[in-house]
DNA sequence: AAACATAATGTCTTTGCGACACTATGTCAA
DNA sequence: TTGACATAGTGTCGCAAAGACATTATGTTT
């Protein structure tokens, strides 16, 4: 018989980075663990594949996340496979890690009555000592949802279904730290093709703000710009 | 104990897609299986993680790629993680797709006096039966492969520590199919600061061309523009 | 020495974001 | 009722970087 049968295995976790925009602010998922190792301190929600169960590791990140929060995220894509002797005590561990994000409304109510996950703000996470290498997997996913900020609309998905200009504004806002012109985002929703017009529009304190959403089989447009940094 | 300890593993492998150019060509490296599953057939190089060996993910896809070419690539980044229950004969799968590039030089005559590895044109590809599905882990480099070098200069991983604009400018062109203009190279080049101009010039059948090569210390810098398509 | 080939530069056009003034239209309070 | 205020949306100019292409520079070849 071959080799492979004979190599020790590495661990194989699936963990995932779920990010929305609330109050102005980043925050991210973060589980209390059950188990050990790290047995109650903070985590990202994730686990072991069940290849029973899952038909992929997308559906693995899938259904982790909606043990947590009884939600599938609007948007869920790769980030990167961290591995290593040491990152987990209980011996060689290969992670892949998951970007997400979902509107918060969506999932407030059952987070909030959960005491065991908890939406962290990014900012307040330094202080907080996490499970395993999980505060570094944070960082990079943070990094990455700020580049693509910057060239595409992957933020629509921290709003809900139909959302302002001025919502958008305030999530891209949030996450690349810098202010944008509203302008601008005017001119890459009419670009893009996107998105469509809502028939409503919803007070705000002024004017009434012009609705938008998504459309049905609506792809991720990639500008060709990025915003400036 | 903790139940990961009786759920079923997948099989997790480390691939790679290491592409080249040469004559004008894009080509990938395929090595011929020496076992089964698919043996005989073409694929990519890559195998198990062996954790006595490798300190991450990365040494086993560099480990591998030696093992075929005698070589490690002047790139490596991990392109995606491809998962399901049926792309391996023997059980659930779990691959984890590596993308690297390399000056053809470097590597031609090992490959040439090796006769279980050779660089296959992209073009031929779609003749050939390959193991796994490991065409579309081809096809899915190339797409990222076009698409990073519209916005970098990851295209001089395929050329000679000293290269003229000439040549970045035919990979480039070779990469994305279409012609680019030789005054964005020359601004890119010194816009980015990645570069040094060397002190020789080579002759190119015309006036000498500039040789430049990357600095020992240069990080790869992302354009905020892309190229256009 | 002339023809040719490729390299490099000069400069005008195009495109899309940034800035900001200005207009539009809602709410709220006197 | 009306005027102050707030937020939404538009018009327009500036700017930076890519595209296009003519022009100049400097090699090789005959």
């Amino acid at each position: 018989m071959v080799s492979q049968e004979t190599i020790k295995k590495p661990l194989f976790t699936v963990d995932s980075v779920l990010f929305t925009v609330h109050e102005d602010t980043l925050k991210v998922l973060m589980v209390k663990r059950a188990q050990q190792p790290f047995k109650g301190a903070w985590g990202l929600p994730g686990g072991f594949i069940d290849i029973d169960l899952d038909q992929n590791t997308d559906m693995t990140a899938r259904r982790k996340l909606a043990d947590k929060t009884g939600f599938t995220p609007n948007y869920l894509e790769q980030l990167q496979v961290i591995s290593g002797p040491d990152r987990d005590p209980r011996g060689f561990s290969v992670t892949l890690a998951y970007f997400a994000l979902v509107a918060h409304q969506s999932v407030a109510s059952h987070i909030d009555s959960v005491e065991m996950a908890c939406w962290m703000p990014i900012s307040e996470l330094k202080e907080l000592t996490t499970a395993f290498d999980h505060r570094q997997i944070i960082e990079l996913a943070r990094q990455r949802l700020k580049q693509k900020t910057l060239y595409s609309m992957l933020p629509v998905f921290c709003l809900p279904q139909k959302f302002t200009i001025g919502q958008l504004m305030v999530v891209i806002e949030t996450i690349i730290e810098k202010r944008v012109q509203r302008k601008s985002l005017m001119r890459r929703i009419e670009a893009s093709e996107m998105f469509e017009i809502s028939n409503e529009k919803i007070s705000s304190g002024g004017r009434l703000a012009q609705l938008y959403s998504l459309k049905p089989d609506a792809n991720i447009v990639n500008f060709e710009r990025n915003l400036s940094i």
